[in-house]
DNA sequence: CCCTGATTCGC
DNA sequence: GCGAATCAGG
């Protein structure tokens, strides 16, 4: 069955994604795989976010009809003639936003370093309900948390003007977001940061 | 092997 | 429209 896609969830894709965390970190936080995440934000026209990979040559058939149609309507407007090779593509970084720097970025930009420190919704107050509220447990299964988690001082990117900690589980009538003032920066206000930057090492295994 | 996002294509 | 499968790079 197809997932939902709630003003609610839909709205919660886009904060979150926005947060720059990653698609599959966005999915669990949000009970659904990765590609549901890429794919609806795809379908959402949101997603100028760093690509690993270029994917611009693939085995994909091109058969010579292709070809045709250059030259009947778009004048001089579509003329990709197609590079020769590995062309390492200049990913088009956000046209005109403030985007963090990659370098640094690593260190202490994004609140999402993935792989070690990040932020998680953790079981709020609701979490005596059994259901798939979001839980922040096994804190260090393995060696990767390393280094201590640490947000320090995140780029000023205020997402939202509330507070978006899910209060309930996504789908059930009673759920909502926090909707209190987020602290500067982040998507969530002063008590709900403090549990959900927490480290932890989840993967993906949704109940919903 | 882990991760990442991108695209395709059956549903 | 949805997202698993697949692809592809780090």
């Amino acid at each position: 069955m197809a997932m939902e896609w709630t003003e609610e969830t839909i709205a919660r894709l886009r904060d979150l994604w926005q947060q720059g965390l990653s698609t599959a970190e966005i999915g669990r936080q949000l009970s659904v795989t990765k590609n549901a995440v890429v794919g609806k934000a795809h379908r959402l026209g949101l997603k100028p976010r760093p690509s690993p990979i270029r994917r611009a040559a693939k085995v994909v058939p091109v058969p010579a009809a292709a070809a045709v149609e250059t030259t009947a309507s778009s004048a001089a407007t579509e003329s990709t003639p197609a590079p020769p090779k590995s062309e390492v593509t200049a990913a088009p970084v956000a046209t005109a936003t403030p985007v963090p720097e990659k370098a640094p970025a690593k260190a202490q930009a994004a609140p999402a370093p993935a792989q070690q420190a990040k932020p998680v919704a953790a079981a709020p107050a609701v979490a005596e309900d059994g259901p798939p509220a979001p839980r922040a447990t096994r804190a260090q299964p393995r060696a990767t948390a390393k280094s201590a988690l640490r947000p320090v001082s995140e780029p000023r990117r205020r997402s939202s003007q509330s507070c978006c900690w899910p209060l309930g589980d996504p789908g059930t009538p009673g759920f909502h977001f926090c909707g209190a003032t987020p602290l500067p920066g982040k998507p969530y206000c002063a008590e709900h940061a403090q549990l959900a930057y927490v480290k932890l090492r989840d993967r993906r295994d949704n109940v919903a």
